[in-house]
DNA sequence: ACTGATAACTGGTCTGACCAAGGGAGGGCA
DNA sequence: TGCCCTCCCTTGGTCAGACCAGTTATCAGT
């Protein structure tokens, strides 16, 4: 007899498939990142590419992975759809600044949760070279390059959580509101002239978590970075 | 410059995707019925078996059709998964058959409408074939063998209407409703000991109207038909 | 440093073959 | 006669290797 519901004899394509939605889930191909060509993924899985086009083509209508003829096939951002807001953000937007502040302080949280856990021992590797370099860098160096320092970093961070959806809302959160975050740290560099003692304090308190793997460490230092960034901007916005 | 939206350009797959796709809605394949083999459908439209398989997975990734190792690949009713309702109808709950009836008098409606309209001449050849059948079988058989004939001219028209929806609507509306369907035509012939007046004059001007191709006759025709079927129900009702 | 040709990719399609599973026609059995 | 079983053909699934058509990275020449 049959068992459709609980088929143990899936097809080829059907695991070549579900095994490529595995590793785009847990963030092994990162969204907009290309994925390994056809002939790649066939060697690798010991099938034919005309299985592994299958697979792909499932795939891509389902709206994980886009096709480009003679270019790389890549890895959609799911969030792109569903995040259409509007982005005045030319840093000077208050209200909007502090509500993107709150949201990032949720995403990050829990990114640092996902990369304390899952974070291959590579990542941590290239996360605490980034970490270093930040520093460096954090010595004199024009504001922009200390935001891209401090965005490249958390955006690490995200990657490492090996969460495809965390990836997703990053891209686009740190994309269309670089400046809406950044342009806290440009009005706090302005005002005390560097960071603040807390944002270095804490950018290592996350790392070290990470490092160490404390999951619900990271989730509380990174959600404190955030909400301590935004109370920044309050007290800007109180006393200027 | 690229185009993405109307991009004129389609590749060979989305082509007889979309071939396929139109056969199927114009209903040229019926739900249930097999589609021709792969290798058929490469001769026909001029492709290698590769690119019809990625055409087919799509289609039946989209739902419309569905394959099966070995056995044919068929078109699928799309009403099916959304045509629940419970089927007590050993023809005996008379609520039930009025309801269906009514649903049944816009269904064949625009059945007969369609097929007056995009009917082949092969399908009006073999429907005045099966209306003569139906006839002969009218004079002297058993209940259900004129209940069957009665079935099958309905449903060769809602074939003829070339209509996908109202093909997957009319198979299960004849399949899980024949008892409540006919228990009416069965009651009727029990009360006046052969078909009224009224139905076999029906059948006709819905056939001529069909042969003729004029669909605005066609459907009114389908409409009363049902209508006074359903109002010889509710005299049986009323009058026992 | 910039530009343009070029070579080395990529995905899209084709061919022909083999395997495995379903289905129908026929023969054997009761 | 009627049922069941077997065999064979067709079907979908997979494979290998090839070619075409775009893209992209490289590198020589300006």
């Amino acid at each position: 007899m049959k068992n459709k519901v609980s088929d143990n004899a899936e097809s080829s394509v059907e695991r070549v498939a579900a095994d490529l939605r595995g590793a785009i889930a847990a963030g092994i191909y990162i969204p907009g990142q290309a994925i390994p060509s056809q002939r790649k993924l066939a060697g690798q899985w010991q099938v034919s590419r005309a299985t592994v086009r299958e697979a792909v083509l499932m795939l891509e209508l389902e709206g994980l992975i886009e096709t480009q003829h003679g270019g790389r096939s890549r890895c959609v951002n799911l969030m792109e759809p569903y995040l259409n807001l509007p982005l005045e953000t030319s840093g000077g937007n208050r209200e909007l600044q502090l509500q993107v502040l709150e949201a990032r302080a949720t995403l990050e949280a829990e990114a640092a949760f996902y990369a304390a856990t899952r974070a291959t021992d590579e990542q941590l590797q290239a996360l605490s070279s980034e970490y270093a370099r930040m520093q460096e860098r954090n010595a004199g160096e024009s504001t922009l390059a200390k935001a891209k320092a401090d965005l490249m970093f958390h955006m690490m961070i995200a990657e490492a959580s090996h969460h495809l959806l965390i990836i997703s809302f990053s891209q686009l959160f740190y994309n269309r509101y670089f400046n809406a975050i950044y342009g806290v740290l440009s009005q706090t560099l302005r005002r005390y002239g560097r960071y603040p003692e807390g944002i270095a304090q804490q950018h290592a308190r996350i790392h070290k978590a990470i490092q160490q793997r404390q999951p619900e460490v990271a989730r509380d230092a990174a959600r404190t970075h955030i909400l301590y960034t935004r109370q920044l901007l309050e007290r800007i916005e109180t006393c200027p």
